[in-house]
DNA sequence: CAACTATATTGCTAATTAGCAATATAGTGA
DNA sequence: TCACTATATTGCTAATTAGCAATATAGTTG
């Protein structure tokens, strides 16, 4: 049965693969997780991820320009937090994906059942 | 309120990341949405999508590499079809997120309140 | 003001990849 | 077998980008 035609525009397909791909890099995955439990200055989430300070900066920068973290000064600090909870969401939609495919091919595996008994 | 920290490994961020890769590409993206009603030739890809045949191909060698769609040959074409519905949660998830976004700049920009009332 | 700290920016290089053109492979029918 | 069609693969080029090093900016303190 086939499902009912969502039209998609090329430049929604533009947006929408821009999205993924600011999701595409394991460090700023990784980023977005060391602000799971709340925001962090710029030198905590260099702590966290152990990555140069230039490319958390940049890093960080990607992720506002995408709408996905926030900024706030205080001080000499920035404090940057995430702003899109959606983030979360996705994550676990494809890890739960991941598991499900990889459950899946170790199903197709034949077990070792040619394991030796006794010694 | 902090939230309960899920731990993630390199690994993972790289597994995880490796998906959003694969669906950052806005021609992909297109040939998703054209197997969205139900599986189709590569031929039919083609038409549909407008890309050359080289492509449509890598792109869908891409796609089934990553447990996207899944590859049905009978006779001489060969049938694609989406084998992984959380393609389309994703999508979905992200078009709202970036719907709300634009709505929200919309709701920051101040209407033109100055336009004359009467020529 | 100068010295210091936290963060941002810039220039560079290496690696990845989308698209194109050309070729290869596989299945079909005569 | 040959000719034809559908799909896959390969080689190439141009564009993008992550990471690094160096520098710049901004805020603080003395």
């Amino acid at each position: 049965m086939p499902r009912p035609k969502k039209q998609l525009s090329e430049a929604a397909l533009q947006m929408i693969a821009e999205r993924f791909k600011v999701l595409a890099e394991p460090m700023r995955l990784k980023i977005l997780h060391a602000l799971w439990e709340g925001e962090q200055t710029v030198g905590e989430i260099i702590a966290t991820t152990g990555a140069l300070q230039a490319n958390v900066s940049k890093h960080l920068g990607i992720l506002q320009q995408a709408g996905l973290v926030r900024r706030r000064k205080d001080g000499l600090n920035v404090y940057y937090r995430i702003c899109d909870e959606t983030v979360f969401e996705l994550c676990e939609v494809v890890c739960t994906s991941l598991h499900d495919r990889l459950a899946a091919q170790i199903g197709e595996l034949p077990l070792a059942v040619l394991q030796r008994k006794h010694a």
